[in-house]
DNA sequence: ATCTGTTATGTTACCGCTAACAGCCAGATC
DNA sequence: GATCTGGCTGTTAGCGGTAACATAACAGAT
C-alpha cells in the first residue's frame, strides 16, 4: 500500500547487462562465463574483467530451464544428528566433487510422509539424480521415483526390492552375524537394547536377524529394552541399569547403535561390571567416537564412507562398464570384536 | 554416438500435459496446483485427479522464473560432523516448516575459498535469503553477500561487522567468563587445549577472551596444545594425557570444545585422577552427549536453537516491529558449572 | 432490458538463459 | 580469383511456468 521508501534502481544483473558493458553478444558473455564454445582471448578477457567488475552472478533457474540441465543430486536422509549420515555425505561429496554435481539434502527425521513431500519438493527441481537411505516408501513415493526419469539410488539396505539401484548391506545378516559371533563367545543370556523408531527399518532387520540367528541356536533374548528420543549416551545408561537391575543373569547386552552401547559401557566400567567378562557388549555402526573410550567397543562398520562413493557413481555414471541403473551393490560389513566380547 | 536403444517415449510431463488430460487451460492447472485465484470445485476436482493420474511434478525451474519468487534459503556451514550445527538446523527448519521456505545446505569444510564457490553457487539459484556461520569471509564473498539483494544472516557470532544481520554469541567475551569462574574457583596453573584449525575463528576469538580474562587477574597460561583431525574424543584423551605429563603443575584444563573436553574427562576419571579437586575441566557447547557422561563437564551452551530460530525469523521477515535488515541479535551463553569445577 | 459486480476461465507477454543454426572474415587451397 | 576452410560472433526460438490483464457467464439491482 505505502510506496516503497528506497527505490529499487539496482536491479538484478543480467547477462544484458554483462554484454552492454563488454561489447559483445549475450550470447557470447554465456559462453565465456561456462568456458563452452570458441570465444578469443581478448574478448574473453574483456567479459570476465565486465562481469567481475559488476559483480555479475548467473541465473542458475534461467540456466537450467534453457539448458534442460540442472547439476543438483538431491540426497534423502532421516536424520542429520545421527552420526552417520555425515560420513555418507562426505563419500558423496568426494566423489562429486569433480562432477559438475552439487549435492543437496534433504532430512525427513524417520516420517514417511514427511520423505514423502521432500521426494516431491526435490523431484520439482527436476535434479540430476536422487539418493535416499532406505528401501521402504509410500506407495505415492515410490510412484514418483520410478516416474522421475532420472537415477535413483536407495543406500544403507539391500534387504528389499529397490525402485532403481541400491548400495548398501544387509542388516539382516549383520544381526544374525553378530549373534553367531556372541553365542560362540560362549554368551547365553542375551539382551537387545534399542530405538523405538517404528520407522527404523534397518534396526529392526538388525534384531530380526539376530533374533533369527539366535532360534537356530535354540536361544532366545532373555530381555529387551526401547527408547526414543534425548541424549543416546544417556539413554543407554539407563536402559542398561534397568536391564541389568531387571534380569541379573543378562550376560550380553546387543546394542541397536554405537552411541547407546557407548553409554551402556561407561555404566558398565562405572560400576565396575567385568566386561567382556561377567557382561559382553556390542553396538552397530563403526562411529569414530567409539576410539575415544576408555575400551573398544564391538562393533560391526556399516560402510558408510563406500555407501556414499558408489551411490554418487551410480548418480555421475561412473560405474565401470558402463552400467547404467538398476545396479543393486552389497557391501560386506566387518565385524570389529573390539574389547567388549570374550575371545574364544 | 550410438542411437539410444531406448526410445524415451515418456516424455517429462508439462502443465499442457495436465490441462489436455482435464479439458482447461495450462493457467487454471497452475492455479488449482498452486491453491491461488478461484477455481470451481469441479473444476478443481477434475484438474487434481488428472494430475495425480499422471504424476504429474510441477517444474519449479520454470515456476521460480516466471514467479522471480524462489523458495529456497540458503544455509552455510563449516560441517556437517559438529554436532553443533544440526542443532541450528533444527531452529531453523522448525521455524521455515510454516513459511513455504525450504533450507538448503552447503559445507565449506573451514575453507574461505570453498565458502567461495558455495555462496557464488548458492546465490546462482536466487534464494529467498542466506545464512551462515561466522563473521569472516573473503572480500570477494563479502562483495557477493553485499550485492545479493535478499537478507543475509550471519550466525554464531557476534565480535565483528556483518555484511547484513547477525545472530549468535560473543565468544571473546564467553571466553573472559569462563576465566573468570575458573580463576574464582581457585585455579591457578591454567592450560587450554584446542583446535589447530587456522579457520575457526570463533575458537580463536574464545581463546583471545580467555588469555585476556586471564591477563587481568595476572596470569597466564600454564601450557597449551593444538590438534587437528582424528576422533575429537580420542584426541582429548591424547592431548590431556600429554599436558599432564608435559606440566604436572598444571591444575585446570580449558578445552576448545565439549568433544575433546569428554575425552579428557574420560582420561582422567581412568587414570583416577582427582576432577575437580586436582585438575579441574571445562569445555564449550553444551552438547546434548555430555549428559550420558559419568561426571558432567563444565561447559557453556552456545545457544545454538535459539540462534537458528532468531537466523530463520529474520529471514521470513518474521520479527516483531518488522524490522527488516540490519539486525544484530546477541545472546547470552550460561555457564554450566557441572561437577569439573570446584564450588567456591 | 440494461447495468454492475462477482466468479471462473482464458490470452498474452514475458522471466533470463542456452541450443541450434546462421553469418562473417582471414587465410589456405586449388 | 574462386572456393573452402575453421575460428569467432550473432540471431532466433524456445525451455515451462506465472503475472497481469482480458473475457465470459450469470445473478441481482435498477
Amino acid at each position: 500500500m505505502t510506496k516503497p521508501v528506497v527505490p529499487d534502481f539496482r536491479r538484478t544483473l543480467t547477462l544484458r547487462d554483462v554484454s552492454e558493458a563488454s561489447g559483445v553478444s549475450e550470447m557470447t558473455v554465456s559462453r565465456v562465463l561456462r568456458n563452452r564454445g570458441d570465444v578469443s582471448d581478448t574478448t574473453r578477457e574483456r567479459v570476465l574483467e565486465a562481469a567481475r567488475r559488476l559483480g555479475y552472478v548467473p541465473n542458475k533457474i534461467a540456466g537450467a530451464l534453457a539448458s534442460q540441465r540442472v547439476n543438483l543430486v538431491g540426497v534423502i536422509i532421516p536424520s542429520l544428528s545421527n552420526m552417520v549420515f555425515p560420513e555418507v555425505m562426505t563419500g558423496i561429496s568426494d566423489v562429486l566433487e569433480d562432477t559438475g554435481l552439487q549435492p543437496v539434502v534433504g532430512v525427513t527425521n524417520y516420517l514417511p510422509e514427511r520423505e514423502e513431500s521432500v521426494i516431491y519438493e526435490m523431484l520439482s527441481w527436476r535434479p540430476s539424480g536422487l539418493i535416499l537411505a532406505g528401501l521402504e516408501h509410500s506407495e505415492a513415493s515410490q510412484a514418483m521415483l520410478a516416474q522421475a526419469g532420472v537415477p535413483v539410488v536407495e543406500i544403507m539396505d539391500i534387504d528389499g526390492t529397490p525402485v532403481d539401484s541400491a548400495v548398501g548391506i544387509s542388516h539382516r545378516r549383520a544381526g544374525r552375524q553378530m549373534a553367531e559371533a556372541i553365542v560362540a563367545a560362549g554368551y547365553r543370556r542375551i539382551a537387545f537394547l534399542g530405538t523405538q523408531m517404528p520407522n527404523d527399518h534397518r534396526a529392526k532387520k538388525r534384531l530380526a536377524g539376530f533374533e533369527e540367528a539366535l532360534a537356530r541356536e535354540g536361544l532366545a533374548l532373555a530381555d529387551r529394552e526401547f527408547y526414543s528420543g534425548g541424549s543416546a549416551l544417556l539413554k543407554g545408561r539407563e536402559m542398561t541399569e534397568a536391564v541389568l537391575k531387571r534380569s541379573p543373569d543378562v550376560d550380553f547386552l546387543y546394542y541397536s547403535n554405537d552411541m547407546i552401547g557407548a553409554g551402556g559401557l561407561l555404566y558398565c566400567l562405572a560400576q565396575g561390571i567385568d566386561v567382556p567378562g561377567r557382561v559382553g557388549l556390542a553396538g552397530f555402526n563403526g562411529v569414530e567416537l567409539l576410539d575415544g573410550l576408555p575400551r573398544r567397543l564391538a562393533t560391526m562398520d556399516a560402510c558408510r564412507l563406500d555407501i556414499g562413493r558408489l551411490a554418487a557413481e551410480i548418480i555421475a555414471g561412473k560405474r565401470p562398464d558402463g552400467i547404467v541403473g538398476g545396479e543393486i551393490i552389497e557391501l560386506s560389513p566387518t565385524l570389529q570384536p573390539g574389547d567388549t566380547i570374550r575371545k574364544v
